[in-house]
DNA sequence: CATGAATGAGGATTCATTCAT
DNA sequence: TATGAATGAATCCTCATTCAT
């Protein structure tokens, strides 16, 4: 065989990628994204068949990381609150530590480029957060409330950390803030 | 001296920007706004000197309209938290009346294509909820907690109202769960 | 109404592409075809929707002016060898007045760009041959038969026609010999 | 020393062109032929110094298995219109059994990227066929004659073959026109 | 010798904007 | 003022060919 498919050059396409998201949409063209990868345009289409299937695979790395950073931590001596508290503070920590990752991420999130496949995909990769959620809304099934209560949780800490990110001096006040108010939207206690 | 410019036709034009922003993100090309407008295509640039220009102005006029529904009644006599559920429901409401004016709104919120100053002018418009969203967070200042808690109420209402949107028959259910949620995490009673 | 799609560069861009076809093929870049217009790229567009309408469009035009160069004169009062050989003689020195939109004309005729609904389009334009054709060809319908001998027709001006271009000082006679060829193969008289 | 390359790769990528070439014409990707032909993508190249080089010895290729098929049968003892006319029927006997190699040669018959070397090698494979033509045209020299009538018994076959192949059931009825019209015009007796 | 990853020039097409009418 | 033809830079993607393994 020759050289393999270079798994550097993947990872850096997908880093350059997810930069170029961050700052320019999902506009961002193929040719500057290798360019930012070290690579020729070609090349790029070798490691992703289109760029909308580049764009699928950056959220998908992407989503990975961030769920590989919620999960870092063992927390299954703790409290439901702590733990969820716990999360929360990944959560927001993870996005502070890696701007451009975050921005890419909620790029993708409102880009109808990544596919609802994709997206499921994503979903399948986060641990249940039913428990944390818990209730049910009055009308709706479990099911819905649950996604719903998701969905809630995941545009939370996206704005959360926006302001978070945006004031470095308060990000640790907006991390609990957030938090609190998720809490408490969430009517446990 | 009255505007050289027909009304009419700017209307149209922001009318047509908004259903092909809503169906297509903020790429959808000038050619096909303006035939949707029934204007030609270089018409366009005479009442929009760029098409960001464009954008930033559909921002405002949806803004526009939005908060013109929310303030349709007088909510005087309430009570606080009367007043706030009247208000998110008129949200909710206007978003399911008119869902590509909500859908348009939604991607230009995310879009870096809408200056800081057309979003401040937008907010301006806005009737004071500091007395709404109420408690300082701890370590916030009054006015950040006062624009979190708002880009919280922002938001929460965005997701609400893409639930219910999605699911008609459940739409009343998202709308109570969204309020329920908000109210509780704003620490109110 | 500003200033209308041009005639003549319309015109223009299939004279170009003419050329260009003749001495590269269908393969022929559209930048070329257009600069050769004098045109920007982006103008051929807006002619021909894409390069494959563009050389259907190029099919159909040659094919008319060759069809307008073979019914020039009435040839009502001869005899049908006459008329026969009149046409032929008319086809010939059409190729060899327009040698670059012979040669485009034989490289669209086999290439599968062109579309069949392109070629019925076409081959309608032209008067009957069923009556020069002639004869019916045993175990071969009428249809079939005046279908083969029409494309046999075809063939042997086109390779004649190569022949006499190649050889301008025998292009007489070897306009005479496809002739005298065809009329013995389709064995009138 | 034995040929160092292997004939059966060099087969399988003739084989795999010709089939790619009928289906897609020359601007078949040298990719595709490789992975046809079970070989990786550079292998190509180190049988056929460039795709023009393919294209060019496929060209022999396929000409030199018609012209085995051509002269398969001893026909010395037959007469002159009998041996013609096996011949023909050899040929397009032959192009109905490889579609596929008809179609590839008809493609390469008009590609630019056969060279006349090429086509004058080619030429020399096959047997004299100047007795089988037979008569001079007028005006033309022999050698012109003799051409010119190979020319249009080649163009002759390959139209006639097209239309045995697209209507089988009526296969032979075309072959047998096609001989009649070709013997006719040839001015045998 | 075989492989297939890497290359980058080139191709068709789109689109915001200008300007002649 | 309204029009829409004209523009050409920019975009995504293809592909013949090279060369490291």
């Amino acid at each position: 065989m020759a050289r393999p498919l270079s798994e550097d050059k993947q990872f850096a396409l997908l880093a350059a990628a997810a930069e170029l998201v961050a700052l320019q949409g999902v506009g961002a063209p193929t040719s500057q994204i290798a360019r930012q990868a070290g690579v020729a345009e070609g090349t790029l289409f070798r490691y992703f068949a289109t760029k909308d299937d580049l764009l699928n695979q950056l959220y998908l790395h992407l989503k990975s990381e961030l769920c590989t950073a919620l999960t870092a931590e063992n927390l299954a001596a703790y409290s439901l609150k702590e733990r969820a508290h716990a999360v929360w503070n990944l959560y927001i920590d993870w996005g502070l530590a890696h701007p451009l990752a975050a921005k890419a991420l909620s790029q993708l999130h409102v880009s109808d480029k990544v596919l609802p496949e994709t997206r499921a995909k994503a979903h399948a990769m986060f641990p249940d957060v039913s428990e944390i959620v818990g209730n049910v809304f009055a009308g709706l099934s479990q099911q819905q409330s649950t996604a719903f209560s998701e969905m809630l949780l995941g545009t939370l800490a996206e704005t959360t950390l926006s302001f978070a990110a945006s004031n470095p001096a308060q990000s640790q006040s907006y991390k609990a803030a957030g938090f609190a108010f998720l809490w408490r939207g969430l009517a446990h206690d």
